[in-house]
RNA sequence: GACCCCGUAGCUCAGCAGGAUAGAGCAUCAGAUUCCUAAUCUGAGGGCCACAGGUUCGAAUCCUGUCGGGGUCACCA
């Protein structure tokens, strides 16, 4: 427990007594009762908002109740003061050896410590990268790959039970057109020159090994049978093929997913009809027709036809949306509503991360969770914006062809795990962010990657040498020593349990990134 | 036209489930730095939190509207 939810315990303890003294009424909510560090440390250790917020129920006003309270808290043994300041705040302030017992919880708990309870171990499901399985993954995966797995870690820390999971999109024209392009390598080694990749294909040299151990499998078995004979096969081939290069690259900034889900498997299971089914019966499925859409030009065509329509503008979507294509076919909306409501069942959140572009399909997904759940799960779709990519100040240029684009291996092994991990967390996710090659492993103050790096590797060296002189500094140590100078920093280290939670009660992992600024911001200040 | 995101210091951005006098970095100016890992630190100036209403003890934060910037609006994935 976390040394703020001590205290907002021991808060609860006091009025429960003040309510058994009948100075308060028993059923006040004090759902917005919080305990928190006051934004200027000259207010103290601790401030709580009771008083404030409790008043108005409690027939009285801020002060008066604050009155009350104070001696109750003043004769818990840490607290030396309390003072009622500002509007009714009740300013806490805590005895030297109380920030001496959380250093010690914190040389104790080590990794474990900020680790907490308020996930009251849900389940959320937080689905990631899910990039097309058509080549290895590039720099706009990496921001949402770095979001979705830092996140999934917080949950994990802040009490969630957390399954983190890959869409794998098997089943559109796509993989058709990877399968095509496999054939073209195919023959290309078995001697055959195939010339330019024709456009619309694939033409990444990634695809050559594919076409190799096809060749070896299957020697010249289908190179004059018809598409309907290989396809399948080549495409199968291929597909597990740029898996494997995908979990290769997600391994590279150690990312591991636990679950790699199938778009393909999800409709051959039956589970789209069995979602379109169940929409149905709740009246939210129809046969209709599509407006034309605004963005198409005056004189472009459209024809409407009929389709068959989920009722998402009954959820605030601007219109319903089309399950089913014309000729019968599944439409991507379609089996992801079934694909969610599949994650749905084994979850009480769920997460997506999402690329920005897709901002305008969340609200049909976020409507079909709600109707398939009847509301048990809510679904977040957090958007992630573009990395804009910058060597020593000038951006780096990304050809349109296909092929030419920077991948996320590339850019692993120039400047490390470590420092892309951590650069893609120094901007909310919705804000765009720029990512320059020179600066990220610049060794200066002006990069916060190595600002970091460079605090831990001081107190590295700190700890190196209180090894080296035998001492354990969880229990060796005489913290009697530590001045309040130095306690200020163990009172900035205590925040990081709050900073864990808040981060994945918001989904928000760029958080700790800043908490880590902030934190080693005060010890190279107590250092210097 | 609709929807989504954004609008905070000259620039880039934080602002934690609403809290007290709105913060950091860069840039500018003035200083400190024998040693424990040199690339670090201290201080100063700099603000109509886009605007207008609302909710309440309290709003940069929540709600509504307006303005401005970006994105999206397919039987695609």
């Amino acid at each position: 427990m976390s040394l703020y939810a001590q205290y907002a315990a021991l808060l609860d303890g006091v009025l429960d007594d003040l309510v058994a003294e009948g100075a308060l009424p028993a059923d006040l909510d004090r759902r917005q009762v919080t305990v928190e560090p006051p934004r200027d440390p000259a207010h103290g250790d601790l401030a709580t908002n009771a008083a404030m917020v409790l008043a108005k129920a409690a027939g009285t006003n801020p002060r008066a109740l604050a009155d009350l309270v104070r001696p109750k808290l003043e004769a818990l043994p840490p607290v030396t003061s309390v003072e009622i300041a500002g509007p009714g705040f009740l300013n806490l302030r805590l005895t030297p050896d109380a920030w001496r017992d959380e250093l010690r919880t914190i040389l104790r708990e080590g990794d474990a410590y900020g680790t907490s309870t308020v996930g009251k171990n849900e389940r959320v499901n937080v689905e990631y990268v899910s990039a097309n399985p058509t080549g290895p993954l590039h720099m706009g995966h990496c921001r949402g790959a770095v979001v979705g797995d830092s996140l999934a870690r917080v949950l994990e820390a802040a009490g969630f039970r957390v399954t983190k999971e890959y869409y794998v999109n098997d089943a559109g024209a796509q993989v058709d057109t990877l399968a095509r392009s496999v054939n073209l390598r195919y023959r290309e080694a078995l001697g055959e020159d195939i010339g330019e990749i024709p456009e619309g294909m694939y033409p990444g040299a990634y695809l050559q090994p594919v076409g190799a151990i096809l060749a070896a499998e299957y020697g010249d078995d289908y190179v004059d049978k018809p598409e309907a004979q290989w396809l399948p096969i080549f495409r199968h081939t291929a597909i597990e093929a740029m898996l494997d290069l995908i979990r290769y690259d997600l391994g590279l900034l150690d990312i591991h997913h636990d679950l790699f889900s199938s778009e393909a498997e999800v409709q051959e299971s039956g589970a789209v009809t069995e979602a379109m089914e169940v929409l149905r019966g709740k009246g939210l499925v129809y046969v209709g027709t599509l407006e034309r859409p605004k963005s198409l030009d005056p004189h472009d065509e459209w024809e409407p036809v009929e389709l068959t329509l989920f009722r998402s503008s009954q959820f605030g979507d601007d219109q319903d949306r089309p399950m089913k294509k014309s000729d019968g076919s599944w439409t991507y909306f379609g089996s992801d509503a079934a694909y969610h409501w599949q994650k749905a069942k084994k979850a009480d959140h769920l997460v997506n991360i999402w690329g920005a572009d897709h901002a305008g399909t969340v609200k049909r997904v976020q409507a079909a969770v709600k109707a398939l759940t009847d509301g048990r799960v809510d679904l977040d779709v957090k958007l992630v914006q573009m990395v804009r990519l910058f060597r020593a100040g000038e951006p780096v240029k990304m050809s349109k062809r296909a092929g030419d684009f920077v991948t996320l291996a590339e850019v692993v092994e120039e400047v490390g795990r470590d420092v892309v991990r951590f650069m893609m967390l120094t901007r909310r996710a919705d804000a765009p962010l720029d990512f320059d090659f020179m600066k990220v492993v610049e060794a200066s103050k002006d990069n916060p990657v190595f600002y970091v790096q460079y605090a831990h590797a001081r107190i590295s060296s700190l700890k190196r040498k209180a090894a080296d002189a035998g001492v354990d500094l969880a229990t060796g140590a005489d913290l009697s020593l530590l001045d309040e100078e130095e306690l200020g920093l163990v009172k900035r280290a205590a925040q990081y349990p709050r900073t864990v939670e808040s981060a994945a009660m918001a989904h928000e992992p760029h958080r700790i990134a800043f908490y880590l600024y902030d934190l080693a911001a005060e010890f190279h200040a107590l250092w210097n």
